[in-house]
DNA sequence: ATGCATGAGGA
DNA sequence: CCTCATGCATA
């Protein structure tokens, strides 16, 4: 049992599909095994459910290499005014930063993902025409695992503009609410614990 | 909870 | 090379 999550998915996942960190279609896929979970965890049978894992790779990860912060900042200027350079240009950057060029590349991926994300709550949804059969959402949050009683997700997130969190996305708001739909049929059941996933705080 | 990384699939 | 879904490792 000390191994990981013997059963589906990491605590990452986990843990970034109940702070809304995926991407929208990356959330429609979920919803089903988390229900899963649920109901496994609800009947506390202790059946156990695996729907497989995708096997290990039999490959030598690299060390996680820590930017710092300095290095980090540059990265983000740079992004903020090109978000999808050349390879040329990551060559270039990298070489004066010091850095790898394959770090670099990957940052910006990584940092075009962040981008692309669930957005951190700041706004609320819109009422929208939408389907009539569901009730407004209402303000719950299901099952954290040493979450105290809060409400919100997640704090908001020092993003440079503390009085501008303008979004330049679009379909922001139908992600939410169509998010909000879909935790609301999941959720509004009994059951407030989930096993497996040995740390969290 | 998040940052850096891998890998599959797509132009 | 990119995007996307995911996760090991780390803060």
């Amino acid at each position: 049992m000390g191994t990981l999550y013997g059963n589906v998915f990491s605590q990452t996942t986990i843990c970034r599909f109940e702070a809304l960190q995926l991407s929208f279609k990356n959330m429609c896929k979920l919803k089903p095994l988390l229900n899963k979970w649920l109901e496994e965890a609800d009947s506390s049978t202790g059946s156990p459910t695996s729907i497989d894992k995708i096997a290990a790779q039999g490959r030598k990860r690299k060390k996680r290499t820590s930017i710092e912060v300095s290095v980090k900042g540059v990265l983000e200027t740079h992004f903020l005014k090109c978000p999808k350079p050349a390879a040329q240009e990551i060559s270039s950057l990298a070489d004066s930063l010091q850095l790898e060029k394959e770090v670099v590349r990957v940052w910006f991926c990584n940092r075009r993902q962040k981008e692309k994300r669930m957005t951190p709550p700041g706004e609320q949804p819109q009422h929208d025409v939408y389907s009539p059969s569901v009730p407004p959402f209402p303000k719950h949050r299901q099952c954290h695992p040493a979450g105290p009683g809060q409400g919100l997700p997640h704090p908001p997130r020092g993003d440079g503009a503390p009085s501008a969190p303008a979004e330049p996305r679009t379909d922001v708001k139908n992600r939410l609410y169509l998010l909000q739909l879909f935790f609301f049929s999941s959720f509004s059941r009994t059951s407030q614990h989930r096993k497996t996933v040995g740390s969290q705080a």
